[in-house]
DNA sequence: TACACAATGTTATATTATAACAATTAACAC
DNA sequence: GTGTTAATTGTTATAATATAACATTGTGTA
């Protein structure tokens, strides 16, 4: 089989309730809400996370233990990710600059380790909640 | 009260554990390791474990779920984290690069956020899996 | 058609983490 | 020392996150 270009049934449901929601949300947070599409059990959204995660459609937001889509329309592999997370409203925002990933995917560490991937996470205040 | 300048019992009958395994721990097996100790619920490893990474003393590696003790002698509160994490042998390092961490901690993001605190997490192969 | 593999459905269970509440201990002001 | 406050502990129960195992169905292609 070729490498899939379309997304199955329960791939496409999860993604779109993702999409629609615009912000991180967990896994069981999804579940519930797709249960009228049909979605009954944990392992198939979890199913379908790990898919989507695979294929760059979304990525796993670790500290939170939470997905969103990823905004990077051309991101087809999630290998290098930077996100900065509210510690007040919790509003994540992925974060795209063509000079932090260079800096990132060119960083060589004392060990001579071979990275192939990378996932960043910034804490702080946004705007927003600054100024409360 | 003042901060606290020793750590409790169970904060020490934990750490000294994480300082000795010397590798990424988990909590549960924190626990089963500590229990002829006189711990014996996941709560007071879990407590231990949030007041040990609130003061520096170990991180919590997030894409593993694992607690590692702190190498940096002079970090004292982690604020700046950057690991780098082997895929095959699962083996994790702090890295402990100073112009990494200068340029992340002025690192501006496009929205004005201000950040207080960030972690990073390089996935790859390390030298030893590298060869295999 | 037949093969291989991806995806699904389902039940059960493993793993990670916190809520709630009572009791005890430690630091400090007086 | 007494009283006050906060940190820590102990304990039971439960919530939240994630995977194992196995049977079944769908889908592309040789």
């Amino acid at each position: 089989m070729l490498k899939q270009e379309t997304l199955s049934k329960n791939q496409q449901i999860v993604l779109d309730f993702i999409e629609k929601v615009n912000e991180p949300i967990k896994a069981y947070s999804i579940l519930h809400n797709v249960q009228k599409k049909g979605i009954k059990a944990p392992l198939q959204v979890y199913r379908a996370l790990d898919k989507l995660v695979e294929i760059g459609k979304i990525h796993k937001i670790e500290s939170r233990n939470a997905f969103v889509a990823c905004k990077n329309s051309n991101c087809q592999i999630s290998k290098a990710t930077a996100f900065s997370i509210c510690e007040s409203c919790e509003e994540v925002s992925e974060i795209s600059d063509s000079k932090l990933s260079k800096y990132l995917k060119n960083f060589q560490d004392k060990a001579g380790m071979k990275f192939n991937k990378y996932n960043l996470e910034f804490f702080g205040l946004c705007k927003k909640c600054s100024i409360k």
